[in-house]
DNA sequence: TTATAATACGAGTTAATATTCGCATTTAAT
DNA sequence: ATTAAATGCGAATATTAACTCGTATTATAA
C-alpha cells in the first residue's frame, strides 16, 4: 500500500485506450462477482483484462475508482429507467405510479444480484463520505413526485418523507437481493412495498367521497421480463 | 495477512484474563468510535488497551472476531429490551405494542450511533455467510408476535411477514442512523414506521370490508424501458 | 518519413499489518 | 514450597497488494 493516489487521471483518448477501460470494468465487475471481495485487488483486475496493471493505473486512481465507476454506471442506469417510468405514468393513478416504481427497482435489482451485492458492500465502506450521488438524484425523483402530487399526498415534511420513502424501499430491496433474493420476483413482494410506501402518503381512511380505487384486486400487471 | 486464523481460541478462565478481554473490547469499540476503520487494527488494539498483541491473540482469533463479539453484544441487548417489551405489552393493541417496538429500536441505536455505524460497516463487508445469529433471534421474535396476534393480522406467509417487516425497520433505522441521525429522535419518525407495518399486517379498510371490489379503470401503460 | 505524443508493459519497490513463537511472569493446586 | 498450568509479552516474520517507473510499442501529425 504505497502512498499517493492522486485523483485525477489520464482520461483515454484514442480509440484503443477507451476500449481498454471498458475491458477493464468488465474484468473487475467479473472479479467482484466470481471471486468475491478477497480476490478483488488491482493486480488481479488487470490480469484478468488481460492488461498490465501500470495500464489499469493510467486511468483508475485507484481500485475504489474502479467500484466507483461501476457504481455509478448502474445508478445512472437506474435513475434514468425511474424518470422514464414518472414520464409515462404522468398522467396514473398514485398507486399504480408508485407501484409501477417499485417494480422497476425491483426488476433492476434481481439483474446481476451477485454483482449488486458486491457494489453494496463496497458502498457501506464508504459511507462516512455521505450518500452517492445516485441517492441523492433518486430522492430528489421522489420529492419531486410528491410535489407534483401535493394534493394527494398528507405529509408534512416532503423533504424527509423524500428521504423515508426512498431509504426505505431501496434498503429494504438490497437487505432482500441478499437474504431472499427468490423473494424480489414476487408480486407479493412488491405489493407490501406499495401497500407501506401508500399508507404513509396518504390519508389512512380513504374517505368514501372517492368511488373509484378502493381496494384494488390485484391488478396484476404483467411486468415485462427485464433480463439482460 | 499470514495465515491460520484458527477460530477455537482459549476461553479466559481466571480474572486477570476475563478482564483482559473486556479491556481489549472496549479498546476495539473506542478506536472505531474516535478513529475510525482505517486505524482499525489488531496492533492498535492492543497498543489502546495497554496489552500485547499476542495477548489479544490469545482470545481472539482475528480481528473480525473483535467485531463478531462486540455486534453479537449489541444484538443481544436489543432483542433482550424487545421481548421484555412484548412481554409487557402482552395484552396492549397491536398499534400500540407495534409502535413500542419501533420505539425501543430507534432508542436503541440512537445511542453510541458512531459505534453503530462502524458496526453495520463491517457487518456489510460479511454479508457473504448470511444473516446473523441477531438478526435471525430478531424475526424469530417477530414471528412468534405475528403467530401470538394471528386474529389481527392479514397476512399469507407469516415467516415472509416476519422477515420482510423486521427487515424493513431495521435497516431503514439503520440507514437512518448514518444519514440523518437526528430523525431518528422524532416521535413522525417512530409513527411513520409504524403506520407502514400496520398497513402491511392488517387490513386496509377495517370496517367496509364490503364486496365492491371497483376494477380499476384500465390503464393504458407504456411498455418500460429497462436496460441502459 | 519522421517526430512526438499517447499508450502499454510488468518487474520491482514499499507500506501496512496480520499473526506467530520463544521466553517471562503470575496464578492455583498439591 | 514446588510445580504445572495459565497468562502475558512483543520483536520478528510473513504475506498481501497498492502503486511506480524506466522502457517498449503504437498511433497521429507534420
Amino acid at each position: 500500500m504505497a502512498e499517493a493516489k492522486r485523483t485525477p487521471r489520464k482520461q483515454p483518448k484514442q480509440q484503443r485506450s477507451r476500449a481498454m477501460v471498458e475491458v477493464i470494468l468488465e474484468a473487475a465487475a467479473r472479479i467482484l462477482v466470481e471471486a468475491g471481495d478477497s480476490l478483488f485487488n488491482t493486480n488481479a483486475v488487470a490480469a484478468r483484462a488481460g492488461v498490465s496493471v501500470g495500464s489499469l493505473y493510467q486511468y483508475f486512481p485507484s481500485k475504489e475508482a474502479l467500484i466507483s465507476e461501476l457504481s455509478l454506471r448502474h445508478a445512472d442506469a437506474m435513475n434514468h429507467a425511474l424518470r422514464g417510468i414518472t414520464g409515462d405514468f404522468s398522467g396514473a393513478p398514485l398507486p399504480i405510479l408508485i407501484r409501477k416504481l417499485i417494480d422497476i427497482m425491483c426488476a433492476a435489482h434481481a439483474v446481476e444480484p451477485e454483482l449488486h451485492m458486491a457494489l453494496l458492500r463496497h458502498a457501506h465502506r464508504n459511507i462516512q463520505d455521505g450518500p452517492t450521488a445516485g441517492e441523492i438524484d433518486g430522492q430528489q425523483l421522489v420529492l419531486g413526485l410528491l410535489q407534483q402530487r401535493h394534493g394527494e399526498v398528507t405529509v408534512m415534511d416532503m423533504e424527509e418523507a423524500a428521504f423515508l420513502v426512498s431509504t426505505m424501499v431501496h434498503e429494504t430491496i438490497h437487505a432482500t437481493v441478499l437474504h431472499r433474493p427468490s423473494m424480489l420476483q414476487s408480486d407479493d413482494f412488491g405489493d407490501a412495498l406499495a401497500k407501506m410506501v401508500l399508507a404513509y402518503l396518504t390519508p389512512s381512511q380513504p374517505a368514501t367521497q372517492s368511488p373509484l380505487v378502493i381496494g384494488v384486486k390485484t391488478h396484476r400487471m404483467r411486468q415485462a421480463r427485464t433480463g439482460r
